[in-house]
DNA sequence: ACTATAAAATATGTATACATATTCTGGCTG
DNA sequence: CAGCCAGAATATGTATACATATTTTATAGT
């Protein structure tokens, strides 16, 4: 995620990161001069990074057509959690019908070891399912997703140590319906994990 | 879909709808220079169409970094059909929770209608699943996706009057499924009536 | 003839200057 | 004082020149 010769990707990369951060806050305003000479390069890299962040919805434009981080409303973001998790549950359903016998084992041991490091085990486990939906435009499109909903995630509900417990219990009732191959179960897990797992922040909507 | 005032847009919309006709075939190269003395513009509004539709996919980099239009195996086919399958089942499966009792009446009404234009009708029909999804992401998705695939579609296939008549009846069924408010039901069929109009062209992948 | 290597060709990557469009500001006018 | 019009300010849009990277081609050596 963080390489790409060119220095366009460079410059992708770091302001998407800073917005997925929010140490560039929803509303911030992305001039292409004030960023070329903050990296020191011209404008041609800076622009084709800020036109790449438009178009996937992190950076819109204003008045003057100058560039600033997306603000969105209830209903954006509603819209956002919603259409990743539905995405997420078409992946599991896929992955309940076209696993192997070795990746189901594999997911299966997954959840009932004990993770160490529980955001690297979730990433590790949506990973896995989108793997088996044998569906790369499907993986890439729950990934663009997610990417866009970081910035709005409620970073605080992550970290409870009760949340935590209840999406391990999720997980393996997930695992369990892929495993019985029923993909219709699978789905509707998935759907009301992520539901719960995605958390809109009420205040300041940017 | 045809306008934008920036030099940029416009040369976005014509390639499009050139690679959307086969006009510029699966594997045509496109040079920022030949585009640019063709369209009587300089490179910069060219490339920006080109990486535009480069992030969409219709186009790739290879050798040289050069552009060309994409070339497709049966596998990126198929997750691409898939793909809009499973959102358009998604879509319908929400609309039947979601949609008002006069957007079911409205859309009986279509669907009762024998339609004079069939693809004006299928149209109207996929973009009325959609507004009463009540999800503008998931509704751009697939309307993203279907751009992106109609490249590939059999048109064969579609002007058929026997699978003009196949399709009336299965937008009837799913229709039915909404007003009985079946999301499951109304997914199913319109995940079987997507893998059926969509049809992979097995010659010339590309 | 074949291979290695260096130079040319070709396409995009980047920098910079200028054009254009839109907002903001200030002063004029009623 | 309100409203409007003109011009400055500001940000992106476009054109063009130059840099860079990679492939092709030509050539020399064995």
């Amino acid at each position: 995620m963080t390489n790409g010769a060119r220095s366009a990707d460079q410059i992708y990369d770091i302001l998407s990161q800073r917005i997925a951060e929010r140490a560039l806050a929803p509303g911030a305003s992305l001039t292409e001069t004030v960023l070329a000479s903050e990296f020191g390069l011209s404008r041609t890299p800076v622009r084709e990074a800020l036109h790449r962040l438009a178009g996937e919805g992190l950076v819109e434009r204003g008045a003057r057509r100058a560039f600033f981080v997306r603000r969105m409303t209830a209903a954006d973001l509603s819209d956002l959690f919603e259409s990743l998790g539905e995405i997420e549950a078409t992946c599991a359903r896929l992955a309940a019908l076209r696993m192997t016998e070795i990746e189901r084992d594999g997911l299966n041991r997954m959840v009932t070891e004990m993770p160490r490091d529980y955001a690297r085990h979730n990433s590790s486990f949506h990973a896995a399912i989108r793997a088996g939906a044998r569906n790369q435009i499907l993986a890439t499109l729950a990934l663009d997703l997610e990417r866009r909903s970081l910035p709005w995630r409620d970073a605080s509900l992550r970290a409870s140590a009760a949340r935590v417990e209840q999406s391990r219990l999720e997980h393996r009732a997930i695992v369990e319906a892929v495993r019985d191959g029923d993909g219709s179960r699978a789905a509707k897990l998935m759907r009301s994990h992520m539901a719960g797992s995605l958390s809109t922040i009420s205040e300041r909507l940017g």
